[in-house]
RNA sequence: GUGAGUGUAGCUCAGCUGGUAGAGCACCGGACUGUGGAUCCGGUCGUCGAGGGUUCGAACCCCUUCACUCACCCCA
């Protein structure tokens, strides 16, 4: 005896079955039509990458033990990506010279990473990426929120239900060395363990700092401020504050942004770390205001010395990725996920086999005029057709049977409203588009 | 990789101190040969996650293993 082939999909990934899948095309199609409003440019790279591309600069955790590493038959390591950012930088390093700038590119590739499978956490996800290259202006950041923020919106989420949160690694660096003399070198160990400073006990956060020998109410000064905004100011030069891009934004942005995004909850919060080493200063994260979801939807930041890896002139670069996973969980809390669409919009029914020539040839003028349109593959009885038809969803019900037929005319009936009328054939598709139309505008 | 919890029909679950597997929903058919949703009647469906052990006998007890869920790590 044979074992038979499991059918569940190997730990931590996912099938998409057309009701999931419905739900994610919608939502992303809304994103796409967001980010190219922006005049940003689709672009895609390989789902394998040398390895070399993630040790230089990405996240010592991700690349040590969660990547899907394999070797090709030419002995070249290859990783599965698990992220977008460095494909984007070696592609624009590539073109170095040769693009205008700013160039203005998203794309939307699946990433893996080996882990183990939680909530708002699977092993390949779905991202979002949208990046900006090529510029140092804060308007930037700007651009990059402002994006955020009509992505959420055009899901039907509300200011109040996110917030983003802003911090900057170089003045957090210039800070934490000015008032707790940290060197430079050690400032990322010292984020590492604020980055952590929400989930654990105070006194672990102070023992850890202790351990990496510094004074724990120097650093914490820095960081367990009350409000950035007025205690930055008294502890940090003006030069200093002035020279960050996260801070202006924060601090200047709303006073010129477009009306509809004046109401974003953007906030300066010098506890949001970030695992990449390759961001340089600002980084961010967006993060669902629902305590059920409390987790980051979209992360990003700015990496301005990425493309410069390449051997290439230092090309500034900003952006973000917004996960399917997090985000829909984001949609389902609050309740905005878009329903499933799965049902054709028509079915063709014949009475009897002598009228299946008609039937394809109206079903034919049907998915000409765009409507989605099914014919059974057997002749069953009427009402077994139409309780199937119902049971999928199916809008409308064309019936053809020889009595309309030799009026060149189809009986019409609405599964939804449960209302039946004879129509010409020639009107048909026209009647049926005005009455899906009006459905669209008015659920 | 670490820790905890859970695995019984397609789904949700019941199954007594161990006695040989059930309900509801779903699905298929009929009541109804040119009209769906309701109702009624009937039917299909299980290696009780897998392997081993204890026992006269295991869905139940023990061991191992796999999968799933949640958390840690990391991050979307």
């Amino acid at each position: 005896m044979t074992q038979p082939l499991p059918t569940n999909p190997i730990p931590g990934t996912r099938d998409f079955f057309p009701e999931e899948m419905s739900v994610r095309m919608q939502v992303f199609e809304k994103l796409y039509r967001v980010i190219e409003s922006y005049g940003y440019l689709r672009y895609d790279g390989p789902m394998l990458e040398p390895i070399d591309l993630y040790a230089a600069k990405s996240s010592e955790e991700i690349v040590a033990h969660q990547t899907y590493v394999m070797k090709d038959r030419g002995d070249r390591t290859l990783v599965v990506r698990p992220e977008m950012t460095p494909t984007v930088a070696r592609m624009i390093a590539a073109k170095s010279g040769s693009l205008s700038m700013p160039a203005r590119w998203y794309s939307h590739p699946n990433l893996w990473r080996y882990e183990r499978k939680q909530r708002g956490r699977y092993r390949e996800h779905w991202q979002v990426n949208v990046d900006l290259f090529g510029t140092e202006s804060w308007e930037a950041e700007a651009e990059m929120f402002e994006i955020l923020g009509d992505m959420m919106f055009a899901l039907g989420a509300k200011a109040d239900d996110f917030f983003i949160r802003v911090s900057d690694r170089a003045l957090m660096k210039a800070a934490l060395r000015a008032v707790a003399d940290v060197p430079d070198d050690k400032a990322l160990d010292v984020f590492g363990v604020i980055d952590r400073m929400a989930k654990v006990p105070p006194e672990e956060t102070r023992r850890a700092l202790g351990e990496l020998g510094f004074d724990p109410d120097k650093v914490l000064s820095v960081f367990s401020v009350g409000d950035p905004l007025v205690e930055f100011p008294k502890i940090l030069t003006a030069e200093l504050l002035a020279s960050s891009k996260a801070w202006r934004v924060v601090t200047q942005w709303k006073e010129h942004a477009a009306p509809s995004l004046r109401e974003l909850r953007v906030t300066f919060d010098p506890t949001v770390v970030r695992g990449f080493t390759y961001y340089t200063s600002t980084v961010f994260e967006l993060y669902d205001a629902s305590p059920e979801n409390p987790r980051s939807i979209a992360g990003g930041g700015r990496y301005d010395d990425l493309v410069g890896l390449f051997g290439k002139p230092r090309t500034p670069g900003i952006g973000f990725g917004m996960g399917d996973v997090t985000l829909i969980d984001f949609l389902h809390t609050h309740g905005i996920a878009p329903a499933p669409r799965v049902a054709p919009d028509a079915t063709v029914l014949a009475l009897d086999e002598g009228s299946r020539a008609e039937v394809k040839r109206i079903a034919a003028l049907l998915r000409e005029a765009g409507l989605r349109t099914t014919t059974p593959l057997e002749t069953k009885k009427l009402g077994k057709a139409l309780e199937r038809a119902s049971k999928e969803g199916v809008r409308f019900a064309v019936i053809a049977a020889p009595a309309e037929l030799s009026r060149g005319a189809v009986k019409l009936k609405d599964l939804v409203r449960s209302d039946e009328r004879e129509v010409s054939i020639a009107e048909l598709a026209a009647s049926m588009r005005r009455a899906l139309d009006a459905l669209e505008v008015a659920p």
